[in-house]
DNA sequence: ATTTAGCACTGCTTTTTCTTGAGTGCTAAT
DNA sequence: ATTAGCACTCAAGAAAAAGCAGTGCTAAAT
């Protein structure tokens, strides 16, 4: 347990550095409390002896280890109320009737990223938990048709095929068919069910069983591939000193443009069950503790509403506005779910 | 008009730049062709004058002005044949019969991507050559549905809506409604039209109209702004020396994001027509022929094939390599339209 | 037993100087 | 017209020097 001086003079180094993200000296810590700067240097000699605080060489500031910002969110840190105007924009965001919640969620995380400068990330209910609605098929011209398929929570598929020499009435057979047998399969069955279930019949029923059934075996893989997954603010890296080295942004840009590394972001780590923030479900990993990339935090949270559930999430430097970012993350969580 | 020799000469240089990104020295060159450095200086010294090439100081080789690239391109490229494995790669997504156009396109241009290493942008015919086909309507649960605009040339827009005390029933009479009106209208006239001769009708035969009426009516906007941009590989300007700057990164990728921006990229340069290469519709802009930045390179092409067509490009840095990826457009181009 | 002033020390940062080398431009000879 | 030769330029790198922000430790003060 640490002195409630050692806690202050923390709490004072992580947020001074949240700020300029330059190494914190006793002279600017003492200024703020009423001691001398030896005073407050043999603290944070204590503190970096913990594990807490870090040099960046051997007369320098100091600096958050990941520990000290674990530390701070754990015990330190005091949730911030946003700005009231900034509160504005987001519930008005929410309030117009006219956007679906999709929608809001995109909208509202895309102003998040504006108004922090971290990116976002918006992860939606995965395939296997959306179920087969319905198949619609509609015809563009004589060879080209679109197959449109739904889920039950709205999400929606489409793709163009070209199908030479089939007739209007055998496709038709073919969709009523399919929807019959399949609707109600979640969407990353649908292959297997397709193959085992549907092919066997379809060739009873329909002539050129062959060429259609390729048709929409694709569209269905194509929707199983595709992740759901929304990037919202990726330039804002490049406005963060600690990431001006075009190799780190190298390497982050590739991991934000991989949608199966994004949707380690669900999973939950196993062990480690600390980082999350009291009673709301928000949760906050610090470098190495997310599976991303260990020069980022990101702070995440799910929602569960009736008719849909996802992730949001914010990834930033580990220097990140801890408190803003957890109430706001808060504020969404809240308003999507009512 | 340049004698021989300073032809070879400047095609050297500006070939060897582009390889290698350092100014070209006289020695470099006279080892490639039978004279003395000294001559090559001269001949050197004569071609700046003209402002084809460039020195970066005092005592620096030679870079190519725009001018420069400009005459290249004109006069000294040979169009240069893909390896017959690119070929052969490029082909196999072609002849896939499982694949629709515009998935051909849009796997081929990451392919080019790739192997280039530029930036690709596919931009799909605008709104106003897509004509309404059909509005579909899915009812998800008794709030939600889901509406699906699907345009002649296969382009499908889709929204969830919520109607609270809506009937089943009302909803089917506005869709049949609009169906029958507006079908075959363009795109980005379907606002109007509904305005105008939507709404007037619609309050007579629809019960809670203005409601309905308002949720396709946002439908359509969305629809409008949505632009059928796709860029491919805006990751590749990482790996170029030209922008190892950040700030230049940002700018361009600021660019990139921006669909007003990019539609640009479509609009043909009053005055300045020689950028065609000849005879295959390949059009070149360098710096600041294009629209676009001054520190790029943008290649472009425009496809039409019976039922659709875009515009194609390959925005890399100035010194990019226009041998390769003329042919490359030249050659995608054929197949799209084939 | 803390706290603080004082001071030596460390190592980053910036500036300066020097050196090196790749490259040019010009001139005079071929 | 071509070329060898040479003086000159400038960028880039290395090395040295100066400045300085900041620490750690010790001894005195509270």
């Amino acid at each position: 347990m640490l002195t409630k001086r050692e806690n202050d003079i923390l709490k004072l180094i992580v947020e001074q550095y949240i700020k300029l993200a330059k190494p914190v000296s006793s002279n600017l810590i003492c200024k703020r409390l009423k001691c001398s700067s030896a005073t407050v240097r043999s603290e944070m000699k204590a503190l970096e002896d913990i594990g807490l605080l870090e040099k960046t060489h051997t007369s320098s500031g100091r600096v958050p280890s990941e520990k000290g910002y674990r530390y701070y969110v754990d015990n330190l840190m005091e949730i911030k109320k946003m700005k009231a105007e900034d509160m504005l924009k987001l519930q008005r965001i929410f309030k117009n009737q006219e956007l679906v919640l999709s929608d809001c969620i995109s909208k509202s995380l895309q102003l998040i990223s504006d108004m922090t400068s971290y990116t976002t990330v918006i992860l939606g209910s995965s395939s296997h938990d959306n179920l087969l609605k319905k198949i619609e098929v509609i015809p563009i011209d004589e060879v080209n048709m679109t197959v449109i398929v739904v889920t039950d929570k709205g999400h929606v598929e489409h793709k163009t095929i070209s199908l030479e020499d089939v007739s209007q009435k055998e496709i038709e057979k073919t969709v009523s068919l399919i929807n019959n047998l399949i609707i109600g399969t979640p969407i990353d069955e649908v292959s297997t069910k397709l193959e085992y279930e549907v092919k066997p019949i379809i060739g009873k029923y329909v002539n050129q069983h062959e060429q259609i059934y390729n048709a929409f075996y694709h569209v269905f893989s194509d929707f199983t591939e595709s992740h759901n997954v929304n990037v919202v603010g990726k330039n804002k890296f490049l406005e963060l000193p600690e990431f001006s080295d075009i190799n780190k942004i190298k390497e982050i840009y590739n991991k934000l443009d991989d949608k199966e590394v994004l949707r380690k972001i669900t999973e939950k780590p196993s062990g480690n069950d600390n980082n999350e923030d009291g009673g709301h479900n928000i949760e906050i990993y610090i470098g190495e503790e997310n599976k991303i990339d260990d020069d980022v935090t990101i702070i995440k949270t799910t929602y569960k509403t009736k008719t849909d559930e996802g992730t949001i999430a914010i990834i930033g430097p580990k220097r990140m506005e801890y408190d803003r970012v957890v109430n706001m993350l808060e504020f969404i969580k809240e308003n999507i779910e009512k």
